[in-house]
DNA sequence: TTGAAAGCGCTAACAC
DNA sequence: GTGTTAGCGCTTTCAA
């Protein structure tokens, strides 16, 4: 193993100048900082992340703690870890995976022992165990991909499904729908309190409430089955419905197959619009009307929030992300008063 | 922050008794033992990872490296890095998240930085130019989940693929089927000779020679549109195909869905056999007869040898898993001699 | 069964 | 612009 006592022996110079060289914390004569450069690469030299840790006492590893559940998209949990490490990098530090399973007990593993610099956690409930731990250690901060109840001394970041959820409502009564249903995510993500979940109904609630549409709400398990029993209970009990906003991709194509196998045309008879990730609105059998999930924008603006933290310290915040309506081939105007009952 | 030297105070003991006592490797007297481990809870300590590393040379982090393609099926890698993560964490150790951005150079500097103790590589391909950086350093051990052309001094977990495909044929040859199709991963997974989608393919076509059936194979890329002329192009080459081989999870639904639309029923007109999730084959419009990716064992035996690696020094091995053909509702004895063109 | 002490490789004052 | 040096908190000989 090389160390840095090498190379400064080999270049001719003291240790300290090698770690100034490295770190550019002083201003380095450009002969000096050529021989250096040059016995590093010569040497094959790697800084020992240990030993820098220790001298530092910044470990340059920022804590991605992930749900270990499954019930919630995983396509784009990936998505989001994926540019979560992604943009670490950019910015020199390496992302450590966490599970949801040591729960908060995890947090006070990681901030204790200092092997990361900071967190950010996915999946956030409206009132999170986890959430008074990160509050307490200023001094490792923290970020949400999520936004609890109480986001004092929190950031957070977000897209803003208050208003994704209003904005569907919208754009489905401007196409003159009056009877929305909402096909939402499995029973489990409301009994915990997730917060997109519930945010998202609170928006079309409200924008309803304004246009004088009405709403049902029905979670719903993944599976033709299950779309097919939920759909018979909107339909018993709202024959008009004719929008829906659907919020769970497990949910995405059996909604269209089942739609279809009543006959029921996609936009003709009714409109869909989808929250959820663009791959799967573009895929869908039918090109879907959606707002997509920006788990990039997300991952990435998790972690600039960080690094900033890290770096200066600016006061918390909470970041929401405007939603973007894609419209597609799956909404259109209300054409029929009448659903044509057993048509092929 | 409590440091050790602080609980040995607290404790009345000298430092290295409660490093001691931490490691457990010197016997303790039982007082001893419990007056420093009621320090270390009444203080609050956590060792200091960095320390650690520096004095121990070991980072207890197991550094995984995952594709950033999505073109392989997402939930699989993820089910895989989460399986690593858990297990990891049994045996204390803690996984660094790396995306294959970087290529062999994050190898290089994970290694070289001793920031991990071992890597585990996923989606590794037949010539990956990340292997020789491996095969050398052995001091720090990898371990692939997949399977390389040359696995010389490597070791190796993966899916027994190669007796997956064979499985598949014979099951459908056994219900008399005598053209099969092979409906494959896309093309770019072919093109960059992922390891698993080939071996495949050799376990199907060695099969099929042995048992004198005729075999087709199509890549395919995600979606409906794709799906159906996929599947034309297959009909109008071998209008007798009667077994379907499907190795993509994205195409799994489209498959099954177009089929319907052709008015071939499944399993009368046509068997279904998928390389899948489990997951996939259970909530599929038909439940489908299947070899599951065993992607929670791939990730738990991974660490389990690089753990093994960490501790003995064992020879390197490949480790393939058995595959297991579960039968369901897709696959079924050839009933018609010919298929009715344009019914319902 | 326990203690003392020498590092591990690096950073960041403090000197010049 | 560069060198000297005192730690950072832990592990692990060596001694008792």
């Amino acid at each position: 193993m090389v160390t840095l006592a090498e190379v400064a022996q080999h270049a001719g110079v003291s240790a300290s100048t090698v770690s100034y060289v490295l770190s550019g914390k002083r201003s380095i004569s450009a002969a000096t900082r050529t021989r250096v450069e040059r016995s590093i690469r010569q040497l094959g030299y790697h800084p020992n992340a240990g030993a820098r840790a220790l001298a530092s006492s910044r470990s340059n590893i920022i804590a991605l703690m992930v749900p270990l559940r499954t019930d919630i998209y995983v396509p784009v949990m990936m998505e989001i870890a994926i540019a979560v490490a992604t943009a670490a990098r950019t910015h020199g530090y390496d992302v450590l995976f966490l599970t949801g399973e040591e729960g908060p007990e995890a947090v006070r593993r990681v901030t204790g022992s200092a092997l990361a610099d900071a967190m950010i956690l996915m999946d956030v409930e409206l009132q999170d165990e986890r959430l008074p731990l990160l509050r307490d250690c200023g001094s490792r901060p923290a970020v949400l991909i999520g936004l609890p109840a109480d986001t004092d001394r929190l950031t957070c970041v977000d897209l803003d499904f208050h208003a994704t959820g209003a904005l569907c409502v919208t754009h489905l009564a401007s196409l003159g729908h009056r009877e929305l249903a909402v096909i939402g995510e499995a029973p489990a993500v409301y009994e915990r309190h997730t917060g997109f979940a519930l945010r998202t109904l609170d928006g079309v609630r409200e924008r309803a409430g304004e246009l004088g549409v009405r709403v049902l709400h029905r979670p719903c398990e993944a599976g033709y089955a299950a779309m097919a029993a939920t759909l018979s209970r909107i339909f018993d009990e709202r024959p008009g419905t004719s929008g829906f906003i659907v919020q769970n991709e497990y949910a995405v194509e059996p909604l269209l197959t089942v739609l279809r196998q009543q006959g029921r045309a996609v936009p003709e008879d009714v409109s869909v619009v989808a929250v959820c990730q663009e791959q799967v609105a573009a895929q869908a059998s039918v090109r879907l009307t959606s707002v997509a999930i920006p788990a990039q924008e997300m991952g990435r603006r998790a972690v600039e929030l960080v690094v900033a933290k890290l770096t200066d310290d600016p006061a918390p915040e909470v970041a929401l992300i405007p939603p973007q309506l894609t419209i597609s081939a799956s909404s259109g105007p209300v054409l029929r008063g009448t659903h044509r009952e057993g048509a092929p």
